[in-house]
DNA sequence: TTTAGTCGATAAATCGATTTACAATGAGTA
DNA sequence: TACTCATTGTAAATCGATTTATCGACTAAA
């Protein structure tokens, strides 16, 4: 009998605009208008309106105004991948931000994988979306080229080329790494292995190039191996593993990404090795576990939060002005020298 | 000169689907049937429209498409916290469902509030999204009648209460905890602290009773102390040193999520205190680092991926069944038995 | 040969808001 | 009084796709 409630779903639909036209006894354009807060409208006629706005529970349909008028109020962001915490805290950031004034932001992710950041910039196009945040899969700069002739706005964040033609975000990847290598040779290392995961990423060019030529710029020879591990855990791991058990494995590690420092502390334990006596270990990356490691493992600390908001502001500012001249933004990073790092074994004091 | 390549962008407005009509010389309307799979269409046309939508680069515009048929291709996913990886895993997983059966992933946090569970629901409804996946951020179920009365196909995952009325997924956190209590039992220890983090979860309330339902049925007594430790590490990290440093500090804590493990540890680390000796711990979720601590942490963990594919099965069902009777499901956890839980000191073998 | 029925194609209406172009009203000025 | 402006309000066009109603051509049945 009253199974009225239970099924009312769907019983009204959602009140329109000409509903509420109807019900304050005005034109169409003229809710519009006042739902706008254009001013030309008598106060009268404006106070009906927004009663009958909240008489009805009228809300806007955000398809058919961003249809109309061409402007878009959604966002897009790729990022590589949702597992990481260091871009869940980005998309954490940025949705903030966009929220904040008044965009949508719709995260997806590329897996790490150039076919799917493509499929997905295409798909993000359709929407027609205000203007893209996008930290590349690789070095392969077609998407971006892609980007810029259709005019959308983009920003670049992360892994951003120093030569890129576009609006970009990064951080002072060199100079952290150089100064993580110093604090390795004052602590005594003469030898440091350099793990970082694909060649042709920009900031592990500049990683590995910051960290190189600060070895190389030391009063006493400083010996540095690179080791590219791959894109994710599962290479890093297969790929640290081998390098542990042929040859001598190394007494200092600098490792550049998160996963390569996971593969190293896996390895670490599988061997039996103990931080920092046998190995000292540096990462990337601030996460809480770090912390509370024993020891707590030194690292990088790339600014998250500024990045996300040098990011946004760019990207507004890319929106309101189409052909102003590209800038490229680079933040420091902070360092953390914890205990995971210290004076080799077999070297006096 | 020749800057038309550096301002080309915008040069031609994208392609509509009249243009594609034109160039074919057949009507909009057996475009749009062509483009989708309708079958109602000559041959020839048909050829003609598909080389036309090729030679003019055509891409449907899914504003428009979803306007005017009532169904829509995005779906929301509203998580707590895009810095909690589990979460993270998530949306990964629950983003590669919803692409392979051609919806739109919209994915959003409430930053554990439910404020902002509120507004982000509401939003996601004026994009009149064909359905949500929701993580509550509180018992509060007054989001969830909202939806229902909407009208809305939408899923309960992860914080499901057992008498929920609507379609959810859960996992079996009392017989997890259960068996985890058992295990601590079975290494010797008699008192346990119980970290959780907010007394109203449903599924922090599943874990405590099954933890403390275990404990209160083995033979000897076992005495359990819940702690409730607030949604975020700074809270967690602040309710747990202040039970550390007044009174006995426990010899066994099982910690229901991610936050009060690392509150516990940096604790740990803090006091100079040492895993297993002097505190027993066992966590929840699996976090990669978990296996690379001194010991490795042992933890509950919840099937992320399953948990995804059965909430995604289910609010496909849910979209098309609208009127079908609510189904709850229930995925069991597995765990993890390391080297973080050991026997007491001062117990004989 | 006429009629009923099928198939393919299309013109026009539609989704719900925004925007344009213009009409109506009133105030201010010559 | 007549004329110019400024102010409000609205009818109608518009965004780009989908859907409906209909039409012409052609086939099969009567």
């Amino acid at each position: 009998m009253r199974n009225s409630t239970a099924h009312q779903r769907r019983d009204v639909a959602r009140p329109t605009i000409y509903d509420v036209a109807r019900n304050a006894r005005v034109s169409p354009a003229t809710v519009s208008k006042v739902l706008r807060g254009v001013t030309t409208v008598g106060a009268d006629n404006a106070n009906r309106v927004m009663v009958a706005v909240r008489d009805l529970g009228f809300r806007s349909d955000p398809l058919a105004a961003n249809l109309r008028r061409n402007r878009r109020s959604l966002v897009g962001l790729i990022i590589p991948d949702f597992k990481n915490a260091f871009f869940g805290t980005l998309v954490a950031a940025i949705e903030q931000l966009a929220e904040g004034s008044g965009y949508r932001l719709v995260a997806v992710s590329s897996s790490e994988t150039e076919t799917m950041e493509h499929r997905q910039i295409e798909a993000l196009l359709d929407w027609r979306v205000a203007g893209i945040i996008l930290i590349p899969s690789s070095a392969n700069q077609t998407d971006q080229t892609l980007l810029r002739s259709e005019g959308t706005p983009f920003v670049i964040v992360d892994r951003v080329s120093p030569t890129s033609p576009f609006d970009g975000v990064g951080v002072d990847n060199a100079e952290a790494c150089a100064k993580m290598v110093r604090h390795f040779y004052g602590k005594g290392h003469r030898k440091l292995l350099v793990a970082a995961s694909l060649p042709d990423l920009p900031n592990m060019q500049e990683r590995i190039g910051g960290a190189c030529s600060a070895a190389g710029s030391m009063d006493e020879p400083m010996e540095t191996e690179i080791l590219f591990c791959g894109p994710d855990l599962a290479h890093a791991t297969a790929v640290v593993a081998k390098r542990f058990e042929q040859g001598t494995p190394p007494q200092a590690v600098f490792a550049l990404f998160i996963q390569a420092t996971l593969a190293v502390l896996r390895e670490v334990e599988k061997l039996g090795l103990h931080i920092p006596d046998d190995i000292s270990l540096a990462g990337f990356d601030d996460f809480e576990w770090m912390q509370v490691m024993h020891p707590p493992v030194a690292t990088v600390i790339q600014p998250v939060e500024e990045m996300a908001a040098a990011a946004w502001k760019q990207l507004l500012h890319r929106i309101e002005f189409p052909d102003h001249v590209p800038s490229a933004i680079q933040i420091p990073c902070s360092l953390e020298f914890r205990g995971s790092i210290a004076r080799p074994l077999g070297e006096g004091v």
